[in-house]
RNA sequence: GGGCAGGUGGCGGAGUGGUCAAUCGCACCAGACUGUAAAUCUGGCGACCUUCGGUCUUCGGUGGUUCGAAUCCAUCCCUGCCCA
């Protein structure tokens, strides 16, 4: 459907530093993303509310597609016959396709978990299946994502310690099982495929330290970081963000996963984290949450109905340029669909504009100095609402 | 004029002698949401007291019966439908 020209590229350019903090460039068969990159989440071949052409608009370089998802729903015949996920959703940007790792975790009474994979049951008709690593890498050659995971376990917090070095082990013998499937095969729709390795180990430093070792060695093309921002205090995760960073290749894109709010992300980026992903601008957003330069709202809120300005004065979104506070306020509490597209595109708009601006910040070596700045801001809409309650 | 059915918290609508400040839904007011089983979930929603809890005034009006009434009786007012 799409004609890309296979180079079989994957590349990770490191262009600018400062302290920590990292600018580069992923070049892949389907485009470059520029780090540090936030990416929509798109589980089930699509960013929930949004349509292809908003992500396009808006900037989005790089999107998530859930492995777990679409093999259940539409299932790996329907998207081999389309062409791949890029063409059955005629997105032709790139596709970072998650494992099914954390649905392993969040949907954990399903589980049984075993050395060879994990059993569990469809949310959709009950019915078992079983994931293991080689089968996950052939259902993600079927996708045809440009950025494969490995699967994983991802503990819960908080995690007793033997079991978080148990399941890390696990997960370090999977990574192995994983790296050589997808060293055995090979792409199906002529673009280059990559695969990135997930480090575990809950809040334990050295278990984070051996998984990050470990996983260095066996030389992937990139490495997450994973189990984090399950319901941890934010210093532990910028703790073991640290820890973990220090150890990955210079040479290589970091992902957090799953991370998180605004002022998450850029506290990661001054780790040197180069990729995130999360649900909250989307999901937030259908639930009447709005992130803007000055902190996050809830729409909903009383104090919003004869406010009359935009969401964000900066944002230069549809909906910021065109409907006021009041209105957007009316459409979600008539539980209009439009206030679920404004919502999402705005949110990820946002998201998207911090992760660049904070992109040209280290470009330019005035990082910190924009990033205090920001944190300062993002709290600003809370400090106005308490103010104007006492 | 007669017959029947009704009048319950912002609305709809349960309850038909004590466990009722009163089920539930909506509306309203808040909160939550971090690799999406989420356009979802949780809490509040008569008044007052600082919370556990307690106090007070409520179920059309008035007057009764009763240890005790939203629930029973009388009467008045109002609403809907039917007959004249």
């Amino acid at each position: 459907m799409f004609d890309y020209f296979y180079s079989g590229l994957f590349d990770f350019t490191l262009q600018h530093s400062e302290g920590k903090a990292r600018a580069g460039v992923i070049r892949t068969d389907r485009g470059e993303i520029r780090t540090p990159m936030f990416m929509p989440v798109g589980t089930q071949g699509t960013v929930k509310a949004v349509e292809q052409r908003e992500l396009h608009e808006m900037g989005a370089e790089i999107i998530l597609g859930n492995t777990y998802h679409l093999y259940l729903r539409p299932g790996v015949d329907v998207i081999e016959n389309a062409g791949g996920l890029h063409a059955f959703m005629n997105w032709r940007k790139p596709i970072l396709t998650d494992s099914g790792g954390y649905q392993v975790f969040s949907l954990s009474d399903l589980r049984g978990l075993d050395e060879e994979g994990v059993v569990f049951k469809s949310h959709l008709d009950g019915s078992e299946h079983k994931f293991t690593p080689e089968g996950v890498i052939d259902i993600q050659r079927s996708l045809g994502s440009d950025i494969m995971m490995v699967l994983d376990e991802c503990t819960p917090y908080p995690c007793d310690e033997e079991y978080a070095r148990q399941s890390n082990e696990l997960t370090l013998r999977w990574a192995a099982r994983a790296r050589e499937r997808f060293e055995q095969t090979r792409p199906l729709y002529g673009c280059e495929q990559t695969l990135f390795a997930i480090v575990q180990g809950s809040t334990y430093s050295w278990i984070r330290e051996r998984s990050a070792r470990k996983l260095v060695e066996m030389d992937f093309e990139g490495y997450a970081i994973g189990g984090l921002s399950v319901g941890e205090p934010a210093d532990v995760m910028y703790a073991i963000t640290d820890t973990v960073t220090a150890i990955l290749p210079e040479t290589k894109p970091r992902y957090l996963m799953g991370v998180g709010t605004p002022e998450n992300i850029l506290e990661s980026i001054e780790r040197g984290i180069d990729l995130f992903d999360c649900v909250m601008p989307t999901r937030n957003g259908r639930n009447g949450m709005f992130f803007t330069r000055s902190g996050r709202i809830n729409i909903k809120n009383a104090a919003y109905a004869l406010d009359f300005r935009p969401i964000d004065e900066q944002c230069t979104c549809y909906g910021c340029r065109t409907f006021t506070r009041a209105y957007i306020r009316h459409l979600v509490k008539a539980n209009e669909i439009l206030a679920l597209q404004l919502a999402s595109v705005h949110n990820l708009t946002f998201y998207l504009w911090l992760v660049s601006a904070a992109r040209e910040a280290i470009l330019a070596e005035r990082f910190q100095e924009w990033k205090s700045e920001m944190i300062k801001q993002l709290s600003t809409e809370i400090q106005t609402i308490e103010t104007n309650v006492t």
